[in-house]
DNA sequence: AGCACGCCGACT
DNA sequence: GTCGGCGTGCTC
């Protein structure tokens, strides 16, 4: 037996296990207790975890420096912490690393703030930057350092050595603290079935029990004000709500519609914050005082005081799958969350995915539907344009349709939005002389050129160089030929279609903070913007009430590559960027160009037969054994020299599994086959609903030691079916 | 994740 | 002859 005085304490590192200490002068612990510990020659925090260790050889067992004053880890999110471990194949410290981003911050003194008021006057050499802050600080003091000097307008520098010598007399007040959001203000007035659903959410959030609803309505039917009743209600108890959205484009135009509703403002949490800012943020949570968290997936994870209820928007949206490290849907282990803590989940969606569906249909989620449009708007018309009738010119993309169209659009005065999936201004470069395509020297992927940077981007790992003069094959001058379209190239090709016209482009790269991404929405509600060229991020969420044309330029974009998720994709995201059309009073119209008419998607989509594409793709999933009714794992092997990861990837397909329910596909090279200088084989699993997959992956890949120059990434449901 | 240990190229 | 590159392996 292990001495009484040794516990668990599980380290915030990618190891499988927590490790063993003794007490120490620490003190009685308990599951849960934040603790500083020695670990190699330094010092790590963890987190008391629960269990007996495993005898160890004394000598090699540390004693725990201390115990922390920091809110400790709850049992519901050490047992979430053991459960995605063990679902993703993943070292339980690495998910650890997931809740504590910051680790310091939980166990620090609550955030200060320095202000700075004028000092003892000094001996000191003058100048004219000096004397502007000392006059500016003599006039306003309790400013702080950056705010000083950008209202002297100089550098950080001159503030700082100002307070150094003294003339500057800086002081400790405690941070500012937002108002706690207002439950009992009143929202907008609902209407009949909003009011009936969101009774159905304030009663789930109230039995302080598990619970799914899949909420269920089509752009601007007036989901978010329904599971804003439901924030209401959790406020209402005291309790904690966070807000899960796929992107972190979508956080600001969500809280400042949340100060609305509330009138004092959401926390938001994603991974672009500032560190200072996480650190505040990570405390306010962890402290319970932050009562609601607008963010992004990795939000899931964080040490919420006492969480009543989880609301996951645009369920549906493929960006809730982390694929990397620890791999994993928010969307999914957010419903896993709910259970732990016993609490309610809301998934919201225009376009639910098959799997919430399902699980509709099982009866294991509630279901909420708003069918109709809120106020008089009704569904956009959707019209194919057939570009194998009407034949694009050359190097053009824009028909005589969609261009007509567009026209029309602006002598109504209205805006019109250009939707194509691509950022860049073309996907791919090559030479007219001799047919050498711009390719990544780190990836099998085509160079994206980025004309508004004057660079040429690989969109998967990052690489940017220069557009060459010369072709690097045949040392051809000036021959590069743009070939397809991008944005950028949309976009010039809107602007000599429409001179008048005022365009923007948005895409990930031209708007990424949220501020940025707010600037032009805004520039689209006032009115700025006649046409906006946009990728995905403009898709989704926003509304603009003068948008009444939406022309998707490349319909088929997505449902090439023979990915069988690729139909249920497109459907959503055509069916999100339709959703734009049309608003209050002014009907809106929807032009897909497509080679494609009579492709299920597409026919769908025109017919508005949302309902009748659901049931063949789901009967189709069914008749293939796929998810939602079948699980998949795909075992991803890295490494830099390809023969060795083939190898590898043989002696794992040769110990695979067999049995009832259960496929082995692969090796095959991975949908990427070379991806930052590694070469990539995958295998796919396939298992009936009842086979425990992530048990017999352990059993499997115990079987082979890999070499160390090989990685192996699990990702267990994986989003591509390939 | 860090960090140390360890074995092969360009410098004081 | 050393300084230092990052491959490999360990941390209670």
């Amino acid at each position: 037996m292990t001495p009484p005085d040794q516990i668990r304490v599980l380290l915030p590192l990618p190891l499988a296990e927590p490790f063993t200490y003794r007490t120490g002068e620490a003190g009685p612990l308990v599951p849960g207790d934040i603790v500083e510990v020695p670990i190699g020659n330094r010092v790590s925090l963890g987190v008391v975890w629960d269990g007996n260790p495993e005898p160890l050889p004394l000598a090699k067992v540390k004693a725990v420096l201390r115990r922390c004053e920091a809110p400790p880890i709850s049992p519901a999110l050490r047992k979430l912490v053991d459960w995605v471990a063990g679902y993703t194949l993943n070292p339980t410290g690495a998910v650890l690393k997931m809740c504590l981003p910051e680790p310091r911050a939980l166990v620090e003194p609550p955030p200060m703030r320095q202000i700075l008021r004028s000092g003892k006057t000094i001996e000191m050499r003058a100048s004219a930057q000096r004397d502007r802050v000392l006059q500016i600080v003599a006039e306003r003091p309790g400013l702080s350092p950056p705010e000083l000097a950008e209202a002297a307008a100089v550098s950080p520098a001159v503030v700082r050595k100002l307070v150094e010598l003294g003339a500057l007399q800086a002081d400790q007040v405690p941070a500012f603290r937002p108002p706690p959001p207002d439950w009992r203000r009143d929202g907008r007035a609902l209407n009949a079935t909003q009011a009936e659903a969101a009774a159905g959410l304030r009663a789930a959030v109230a039995a302080r029990d598990f619970s799914v609803t899949l909420l269920e309505g089509v752009t601007g039917a007036g989901k978010t004000e329904v599971y804003y009743e439901a924030v209401a209600e959790a406020l209402r108890a005291g309790r904690q709500v966070l807000v899960l959205l796929p992107e972190i484009a979508l956080t600001q135009q969500s809280l400042d519609r949340f100060e609305q509703r509330f009138g004092a403002p959401a926390w938001a949490w994603h991974s672009e914050m500032a560190e200072g800012r996480r650190a505040a943020t990570l405390r306010a949570i962890g402290h319970g005082e932050a009562k609601v968290v607008i963010g992004a997936r990795s939000a899931l994870f964080l040490p919420y005081a006492d969480l009543g209820l989880i609301i996951v928007d645009e369920e549906h949206d493929a960006s809730y799958k982390q694929e990397e490290g620890v791999i994993y849907n928010a969307r999914d282990m957010a419903v896993v969350r709910a259970k732990l803590e016993s609490i309610a989940v809301i998934l919201a969606s225009a376009t639910p995915s098959l799997e919430s569906l399902h699980n509709v249909a099982r009866r294991r989620y509630a279901h909420a539907v708003l069918p109709e449009r809120h106020g008089a708007a009704t569904l956009p018309r959707i019209d194919i344009v057939d570009l194998r009738k009407e034949r694009l010119p050359a190097q053009r993309f824009i028909s005589a349709s969609l261009q007509a169209a567009i026209r029309e659009t602006m002598e109504n005065g209205e805006q019109a939005m250009l939707f194509l999936n691509r950022r860049g201004y073309a996907p791919l470069t090559l030479c007219g002389a001799c047919g050498h395509r711009l390719q990544c020297p780190n990836c099998a992927a085509w160079l994206v050129e980025h004309k508004r940077h004057g660079r040429l981007q690989c969109h998967h790992c990052g690489h940017q160089q220069r557009l060459p003069d010369t072709c690097p094959s045949c040392g051809a001058e000036d021959r590069f030929k743009a070939c397809g379209p991008g944005v950028e190239r949309l976009a010039e090709e809107a602007a000599m279609l429409f001179p008048e016209a005022r365009l923007a482009v948005m895409a990930s790269d031209t708007a990424n903070s949220p501020q940025q991404i707010g600037e032009m929405l805004t520039r689209m509600e006032n009115r700025e913007i006649d046409i906006l060229v946009g990728t995905q991020i403009v898709a989704k969420g926003h509304h603009f009430p003068l948008l009444t044309l939406v022309g998707v330029i490349d319909a088929d974009l997505g449902l090439a590559g023979g990915d069988p998720r690729a139909a249920e994709r497109t459907h959503q995201l055509l069916t999100q960027v339709s959703g734009r059309a049309g608003r209050a009073d002014h009907p809106g119209r929807v032009l897909l160009q497509s080679f494609l008419p009579e492709h299920p998607v597409i026919a769908a989509l025109s017919r508005h037969d949302n309902a009748g594409f659901i049931a063949a793709e789901m009967a189709e999933r069914q008749r293939a054994g796929m998810p939602p009714f079948g699980r998949l794992a795909a075992i991803i092997l890295s490494g830099a020299d390809q023969a060795q990861v083939q190898q590898v990837a043989r002696d794992l397909a040769r110990v695979a599994p067999h049995g009832p329910g259960l496929t082995v596909l692969g090796p095959a090279p991975a949908p990427l086959h070379y991806l930052r200088g590694r070469f990539r084989e995958r295998l796919l699993l396939k298992a009936v609903r009842e086979i425990d997959v992530p048990a017999v992956l352990r059993e499997w890949l115990s079987k082979i030691r890999l070499p160390s120059a090989v990685k192996r990434a699990v990702d267990v449901d994986p989003y591509s079916f390939l």
